[in-house]
DNA sequence: CCACTAACTTTACGCGCGTAAAATTTTTGT
DNA sequence: ACAAAAATTTTACGCGCGTAAAGTTAGTGG
C-alpha cells in the first residue's frame, strides 16, 4: 500500500521545516481540512485522530500561521489591552492579571499604554482596529481622552471599560467602588485620631479622583466633622512630583486644618510623604509623629514607603476577573445590557496613619 | 443648498466602509498595484499619484489588513519588545522609550513582559515566533533564562539584546556600563565618607549584578580600602522585600562595617530604607543621621525614597537611542559582528549619601 | 449483523494582498 | 517636439488557511 510510502516520507520530513498546514496534515496523515478544525479546537475532533495530531505535533513542531488564520477568521482570537501608563506599577500591575485570564482564555492579548496621552491614546485605538481584535479591555485616560473617539471605538470594537468610567461607553464597565474606599478609610481615620482633610489634584486626570472627593465630604458631614479639600496644582501624570510640590505649598500656606491627610491616591501620597521628609515633619501615628498620612490604590509601592503607607487596596483580583470574564461572556455572545460593577477595597493599615 | 446634499452625500461615502485595497483603488482612480506600491512606501509613487490616493484617504478611512499584508511579506514590520519584569517601572520606562523608536522609524512595536518568570519568557518566545517580527528587542530575564531556548530564538529570529547580557547571542548587546555605575559612585562615597559596603542579593536574577559586585571589589582595592559585601538571601523579582528583609538581618547580625552602603540596585535600597526606617535608623549625610545608603540604577521612584536616594543612572535615551538604532540597521541588511555597546550612567546626588 | 450517525476525506473556492510581466501612459531630457 | 526613461495599468498568479459540499469511512445502538 501507499502506507509505506507515507512512512517513508514522514521520517524524510521530520527534520525539515513544515511549510504549512498542508504539509503537515500530510505527515501527520490527516487531511487538512480536519488538521485546521482540531486548531481551531481540539476538542472537536475524534479522540483518535487527536492523538495522531498531537503525536506528529511533538516530532515536528508546527503551527498555524496567524496573519493567513485571522485573515479567514471573521472573529480574531486577539484582545487588546489598553492602560493609561504603564510606568505606573498599578496598571502594570492589573495589566499583568488582565493579560494571564486571557492567555488562559485561549486569547492572544496584546499590550498597549496611552503614555499619559490623549493623542497616544487616539494612536493606540487606531492600532488596535488594524488588529480586528475579539475584544478590548481598555482603561481610559479620563478627563484628557478623546470621548468621541472613544466612542466611536466602543461603537464598532466590544470594549470593556474599566478602571476609570467616562460615560456609559462599551459593554460595561468594571472598576473600583470609589465611595466605598474613601467612606471607609475616612471613617477608619475619623475613628482614630482627627479627621482628616483631603489632598487631591486640582485638575485630576482621571474621573476616580471626583468621586473620591465627593464622597469625602459626604462622609465627612455625616460624621458631623468639618470638611477641607487641598486642591494642588499640577498637569499630567507626574503624581509623586505633584503631591511632593503641593506639599510644599500646603504646609508654607498652613493648609492642613488637622494633623491628619487622606490623599486621593497613594502616588499623590508618596510625593506629600517626600516633601514631608525634606521639611523635617515626621509622619506616622507614633507620639512623635506630627502628622498622619493616607493613600488610596494600596499601590504596588505603597508597603515600602517610609513610614510604609496606610491605605485602601484595590481587589486586583477581582477587577481583573470580573473585567475579563465580562468581555469573554459578551464575546461569546451573552450580550448584557450595559453596567458598571465597582469593586470594594480592603483597607491596608500600616504605620503612616 | 447642494452644499448640504453634497455633505450628506459625503457622510454616507464616509460611512460606506471600503471593504479592500481594490474598492479604494476605484474610488481613488489609481490601480490597485500602484495603491499597494504606495501603501509600502509612500515616496515610490509619483507626487501628483501620492496627492490623490492621500485625498481619498481623508475621506475614506481605508487601511491594509495588517494580517493579509503580512502572509505575503517576508519582512514584517513587526517588532518585539521583550522585558523581563513590566511591574518594574524601569523596564516600563525603557520599554516606552524603545516603543516610541519603533514607531517613529516605522516599526508596529508589541509589547512583552516574562514576568519574572523563565516559563513565561519562553513562552513570549513561542508566541513571538509566530508573529514572524523584522526583530525583537530582547532583555533577557538572566540566570533564569532558559539559555537553550533564548539562544535557538537568536538563531531563528533578528534579536538585539539589551539591559542585561547572558552570551554572545543574537546580533549585538546594548546596556549600560555596569563597572563604570559601581566605580564611578564607589568613588564619590570613598571621597565624601567612610568607605561603602556592598549590599546585594546572593543568587541575584540578573549579571550585571556580578559585574557590579566585582567592579566595588575592584575599586575597593584600588582604593585601598577593606571591602566589605553583604549576600542578602531571596529569590525572585520582590527586591524591595528582599531588601527589607536581608537589611533587618544584616543590621541583627552587625553586617555593616561601615555607615556607608551600596545598595546593587535601587529596588534593593529601597528596601534597606525601609528597614532603616523600621529600626528607627537615621539615613541621610546630616549630622543626625547614622548611615548613608547609594543605590544604582536611576530608578524612576528614587527621587521620591525618604530620603531621597543618591544613586547612579541609567542613560535611558542613549541606551534605547543605540538599541533600537543597531536593531534597524540589522534589519536594513547592515550586518555588523557582535559586539558589546555598554553606556555610562550619570551620578545623581540626592540627600542619602 | 444492519442501519444510522458522526467523523473524516476530497474537492474546490475565496479571503486581501504582494508581486511579477507585459502593455500603456506620462514625464523627462535635449 | 521627439525619443528615452519612468511611472502606471492590466493581467495573472500565489500565499496559508477557513470553510462549504459531497462522498467515504468509522463508530454507535439495537
Amino acid at each position: 500500500m501507499d502506507g509505506e510510502r507515507k512512512e517513508a516520507a514522514r521520517r524524510r520530513v521530520r527534520m525539515a521545516k513544515i511549510k504549512n498546514m498542508e504539509e503537515f496534515a500530510a505527515i501527520s496523515g490527516i487531511s487538512r481540512p480536519t488538521v485546521s478544525k482540531y486548531f481551531n479546537d481540539p476538542g472537536s475532533v475524534r479522540p483518535r485522530t487527536r492523538a495522531r495530531i498531537e503525536e506528529a505535533l511533538k516530532e515536528h513542531d508546527y503551527r498555524p500561521n496567524i496573519y493567513a488564520v485571522n485573515q479567514n477568521r471573521k472573529l480574531t482570537k486577539a484582545v487588546g489591552i489598553v492602560v493609561p501608563l504603564l510606568v505606573d506599577p498599578y496598571f502594570a500591575e492589573i495589566a499583568r492579571k488582565l493579560e494571564r485570564r486571557c492567555i488562559e482564555a485561549g486569547y492572544r492579548p496584546t499590550l498597549f499604554s496611552a503614555h499619559g496621552q490623549a493623542d497616544h491614546e487616539v494612536e493606540v485605538l487606531e492600532s488596535l482596529r488594524g488588529l480586528k481584535p475579539a475584544g478590548v479591555l481598555l482603561a481610559p485616560l479620563g478627563r484628557s481622552s478623546d470621548h468621541a473617539v472613544l466612542e466611536k471605538f466602543c461603537a464598532d470594537v466590544p470594549t470593556l471599560i474599566f478602571d476609570s468610567s467616562v460615560g456609559e461607553f462599551g459593554l460595561s464597565f468594571v472598576g473600583s467602588d470609589n465611595r466605598q474606599f474613601t467612606t471607609h478609610i475616612t471613617d477608619y481615620l475619623c475613628r482614630t485620631g482627627e479627621p482628616p482633610c483631603f489632598f487631591e489634584m486640582k485638575t485630576p486626570a482621571n474621573p476616580n479622583a471626583h468621586r473620591r472627593r465627593q464622597a469625602y465630604l459626604d462622609a465627612m458631614e455625616q460624621f458631623g466633622q468639618p470638611a477641607k479639600v487641598i486642591s494642588v496644582e499640577g498637569e499630567g501624570w507626574a503624581f509623586e512630583e505633584i503631591g511632593r510640590q503641593g506639599g510644599h505649598k500646603a504646609f508654607e500656606d498652613g493648609a492642613f486644618s488637622t494633623n491628619t491627610v487622606l490623599c486621593s491616591n497613594d502616588r499623590l501620597a508618596i510625593g506629600l510623604l517626600t516633601a514631608c521628609y525634606e521639611r523635617g515633619i515626621k509622619v506616622g501615628r507614633g507620639a512623635d509623629c506630627s502628622i498622619r498620612v493616607a493613600g488610596q490604590d494600596g499601590h504596588p509601592h505603597s508597603r515600602f514607603t517610609c513610614p510604609p503607607l496606610t491605605t485602601i487596596s484595590h481587589d486586583y483580583d477581582t477587577v481583573s476577573r470580573t473585567a475579563a470574564d465580562s468581555l469573554f461572556a459578551a464575546i461569546d455572545g451573552h450580550v448584557t445590557p450595559w453596567k458598571s460593577t465597582r469593586i470594594e477595597g480592603k483597607l491596608t493599615l500600616r504605620s503612616s496613619a
